[in-house]
DNA sequence: GAATTTATTGAACGATTGTTCAATTTTAGC
DNA sequence: GCTAAAATTGAACAATCGTTCAATAAATTC
């Protein structure tokens, strides 16, 4: 008989992150996540410690993806700058379709989560941070390769960008139309815009 | 004797509206909401109809005060771009220290709930949308007074305000520093930054 | 001021919440 | 193949959820 597959704790993780990421810390249940993840609830305390354990996990899983995202962009292409656009891209459009929530789980639990569960919130700000810090971490190859002027501010740059894809996925979300972003992604990226004043 | 104030309705959803945004929809129980806007259930159900009644007219009270703080600082300049330029610095800056949440209520809503909750998800949708017609006209009356050439797209610019703004109440909340917060808005309002490729 | 309508109360409801733990099944060691 | 250890089960717990409604109080009408 076939070697069992011993527990996969990475494919429960994955199935909790859909369904977190769906709903959000509090809207989620243990009891949706029983069915979900196909856990009874001893298993899963006995795993996880608690459902706060279980979403730390998750955001730590979810972090772990967008990096990998970001760092498989960056190898395939030549152009460090066009690895970020091609990032941004995937965010904003991929994900407002296929993944279960168009939001950035991460701006979702800072969005949601008070004092109440500090040590989640205060996690999930530090992912931010790195994935803020992977970002620079590009913008400084493109400064090697020459894409970007040696005087930049990789690090004002990066905390620029953040920013800027915090405001992209939550404005898909709250608007349907696809072209509208898209409109907005080339203007980070590419042109103008700008009210200049003074 | 002193004609008792009747009912007030506005001053009870003004404080449905601190706890809603400090703690957003679900984290929020009705036995909280007894306490702070201290009626008994039947009066609330009687008042309101259920805890998503009570939260829409907050939605609808929260919009309605954004936009009134926008008109007053759009009469309170002759500069309409300033107008918009104090009107960010407010949200971003104030806001994260003396409101409940520095989150904007919209978003925060937009980004807890999904379909089950499609009435709430959509109105605050709406809304958004109503303030982003809003930042259009000041930037209309920009164009009016000669504050913006006459060949801007003033749609296509409100978009992009409002997902700036978007992106910055969350960047602000996801990070301790003003500085870095008010740097960001100069970048918008102001000068460069910018990736310009190709 | 009595009668009638309207508003308010708070105990109670059934459903669901996160979590526990004794009982059971599965695995590991020899 | 028997035994000891580890993992899994699911019924059950107390607490809390959103909501209802008969009983009471307040306001209004004539």
């Amino acid at each position: 008989m076939t070697k069992a597959a011993k527990f996969d704790r990475q494919a429960v993780v994955k199935k909790a992150t859909d369904l977190y990421w769906e709903k959000g810390f509090h809207a989620t249940s243990m009891r949706n996540l029983q069915e979900v993840i196909d856990m009874r609830p001893g298993s899963i305390y006995a795993t996880f410690g608690s459902k706060e354990g279980l979403f730390k996990e998750v955001l730590q899983y979810y972090a772990d993806m967008s990096l990998a995202q970001l760092t498989a962009y960056s190898q395939n292409t030549t152009s460090p700058i066009n690895a970020l656009k091609l990032f941004f891209n995937s965010a904003v459009i991929d994900s407002k379709h296929t993944a279960p929530s168009g939001m950035c789980m991460l701006v979702k639990t800072i969005s949601e989560l008070t004092d109440d569960n500090g040590e989640l919130l205060s996690e999930a700000k530090r992912l931010l941070t790195v994935i803020e810090t992977a970002m620079q971490d590009i913008l400084n190859d493109a400064k090697k390769c020459g894409e970007l002027s040696k005087g930049e501010d990789t690090a004002r740059l990066a905390r620029y960008l953040q920013m800027q894809l915090m405001g992209l996925r939550t404005y898909a979300r709250a608007n349907n139309s696809d072209v509208s972003v898209t409109e907005l992604i080339n203007d980070i990226f590419g042109n103008k815009p700008f009210l200049a004043q003074d």
